[in-house]
RNA sequence: GCGCCCGUAGCUCAACGGAUAGAGCAUCUGAUUACGGAUCAGAAGGUUAGGGGUUCGAAUCCCUUCGGGCGCGCCA
């Protein structure tokens, strides 16, 4: 059981045996660290709902545990606090527990099943900068999650099934009327896609532009979307080689990115359940006619502004994305049994997520599953706008890592990691790049806008990536040369240090940070802590020179420190989707 | 027009209704035969945009003014 758990639960015991509630024992690290390591604010919490005095409450609490041998000092303080600290000889007992611990102290929660959807990229569109955000902040919750005992199904879930894509079909047809993917009574087709992802991107913009120009056009795009949807053969082969390519190169950005997704799912995978559901939501009345399209309505009293309904069919009877989603929701619900469902796509969709919850859970499709739109801001240049290359152009999310990467590799080369072969001392670069970048947008909250500043970001000294995998280098360095000494890592003894202690304590706060950043979908605190515990370390490191230590089980001891805290960082740096170099 | 988000140190950002609002950068002052100085210690820097209210206690909740961003049925 983690520090922290152990004084919860002999505080909980002290307010439950004075008839409140346990759960106002929570012990949290304190935030006046001179007055004591951990504090308790439960008595503050109780007396507004038992209309107590908060002091008199927290007497009372002090007086049920003060004979405890664990604590070293306990007082009262201001209007009710409850300031703690605890033994040497507990402090050390407890690190000991928490080095034995592969889960550094975490209780594994109750699991269930989460869907993460990634609100992915669409066909016909390399990634660009903007979608770093959802990427980065969807996959630190993913491995958040499943990290505190989570059941975590994460989809990319495509763009592949809108107007778009009947727009694609027209300027193809265009562009090559001889292709036989327009020709109704042709059969087979060819193996070769007719165009790259560049020639896609090349036609989109100019398709787009056609169809605001032009009603025809536009007209004939629905009208393509609508026969895509429906089945029509060539249409669906043609739709197939977009698809493929689009997914290709987006496939090889997120291995740069070192991404994964259990499920590489798409508005398509779902084609097959929407007129189904379009047929039984029109039966059963939720879904109505207006204004010639089949909407539901999802407004509510309560609501301060009007909600406009939920397009499920377009008066042409194609398909919405909203069409989709819930479609969507079906499925994850009844063949992935998901039990939450996190959206991460950015916040200004959230009214459309509104929508499509609302008009769900009147469907029938959902009802005790936890969904949530998990928004964000987004990456902006030093000026304030949206980010944009030197030329105003969108930046390619491909050329965004190779800048990261070559700026990483010149400052590689001043370091020790320059002796390494060309080959891992590319790979290392890489890795130093990625933490720049990954860290630098984790480290705001994600409802946050943030400015882009790559000097910052890279940099190796302050609150940057860089210098968490430095410290961490740092750490096994130390390691490797005390092996190289004869000296292995022993028991760990009680603290008598303050650096140490400190070092500790952090440690011991793992548990509250990490599952707090899974329930408010927040990964920034947990870049916050891993901050933290490399700077706890670097003043523990300053302090004790461990090589040139006499004692030598204090010597033993603290190698063991450095160990666990060590394989603490990692984990942390990890849960943010950042790897640590050996020798940078 | 209506709605949502935001406004915190010179800059970039944190902060669970709790104690004296914290970090990093930049600035200034120190430490160092040492484990990677890419470090560490310290100083300075704030009426949390303004004004009301609720509360024992407000950056946080409510109202309001100002300023900025975003969204608002047949795109995604």
């Amino acid at each position: 059981m983690s520090v922290l758990s152990h004084l919860a639960s002999i505080f909980g015991a002290a307010f439950a045996s004075v008839d409140l509630d346990a759960a106002l024992g929570k012990v949290t690290i304190s935030n006046r660290p001179e007055l004591g390591q951990f504090q308790c604010n439960g008595a503050l919490a109780a007396a507004k709902a038992a209309g107590r005095n908060p002091r008199e409450i927290a007497q009372e609490i002090v007086a049920c545990v003060e004979d405890n041998p664990i604590f070293s000092k306990l007082e009262l303080a201001g209007p009710g606090f409850i300031n703690i600290t605890l033994t040497d000889s507990f402090l050390g007992e407890s690190i000991r527990e928490l080095s034995a611990d592969s889960h550094h102290g975490l209780t594994p929660v109750l699991p269930k099943r989460v869907l993460v959807d990634f609100g992915g990229p669409n066909v016909a569109k390399a990634m660009h900068a903007g979608h770093l955000r959802s990427t980065v902040i969807g996959d630190s919750l993913q491995r958040i999650g499943r990290f505190i005992g989570h059941d975590i199904v994460s989809d990319i879930h495509f763009g592949d099934w809108g107007t778009q894509m009947g727009m694609l079909i027209m300027e193809m047809e265009r562009l090559q009327p001889e292709l036989p993917y327009f020709d109704e009574t042709a059969t087979t087709w060819p193996s070769a896609p007719p165009a790259t992802l560049d020639d896609l991107q090349r036609m989109y913009p100019e398709a787009a532009q056609r169809t605001r120009k032009d009603p025809a056009a536009l007209t004939a795009a629905q009208q393509a979307t609508k026969a895509l949807q429906d089945g029509r053969p060539g249409y669906r082969a043609l739709w197939n080689h977009f698809a493929t390519v689009s997914q290709e190169s987006q496939k090889q950005d997120f291995d740069d990115l070192g991404v994964t997704f259990d499920l590489w799912h798409g508005e398509s995978t779902v084609a097959d359940r929407v007129q189904p559901i379009v047929d039984r939501l029109t039966a059963s009345g939720v879904a109505v006619r207006d204004q010639g399209a089949l909407v539901i309505h999802v407004a509510e009293d309560a609501d301060k502004a009007e909600i406009p309904p939920l397009l499920l069919e377009k008066s042409d009877g194609a398909a919405m994305y909203g069409t989709t989603d819930i479609a969507t929701l079906e499925e994850r619900v009844d063949e992935i049994g998901a039990e939450e469902m996190l959206y991460v796509v950015d916040a200004r969709q959230a009214l459309h997520f509104v929508q499509v919850f609302r008009a769900a859970a009147l469907a029938g499709i959902t009802s005790d599953e936890t969904i949530e739109h998990i928004g964000f801001g987004t990456m902006n240049s030093p000026d304030g706008t949206p980010f944009k290359t030197r030329e105003g152009g969108v930046l390619r999310l491909r050329d965004l890592i190779e800048m990261m990467t070559e700026a990483a590799a010149k400052r590689v080369e001043t370091t020790q990691a320059a002796d390494l072969p060309d080959e891992r001392q590319a790979a290392v670069a890489r890795q130093v790049g990625l933490a720049a970048l990954k860290f630098g947008d984790l480290i705001n909250h994600r409802t946050s806008n943030y400015i882009f500043d790559l000097d910052r970001f890279m940099a190796f000294e302050g609150k940057t990536g860089p210098y968490l995998q430095y410290s961490a280098v740092r750490m096994s360095s130390v390691l490797r040369k005390a092996a190289g000494q004869g000296l292995t890592p022993g028991g760990l003894i009680d603290p008598s240090i303050d650096q140490e202690r400190a070092l500790i304590l952090k440690l011991a706060s793992l548990p509250e940070v990490v599952q707090r950043a899974w329930d408010l979908r927040a990964p920034n605190s947990v870049a916050e802590f891993a901050f933290e515990l490399a700077q706890s370390f670097n003043r523990f490191f300053e302090a004790c020179h461990i090589l040139s230590e006499e004692d030598p089980t204090r010597q033993a001891s603290w190698l063991q420190l450095v160990d666990v805290t060590r394989s603490t960082l990692t984990t942390m740096i990890g849960l943010l989707g950042i790897e640590v170099p050996e020798r940078m």
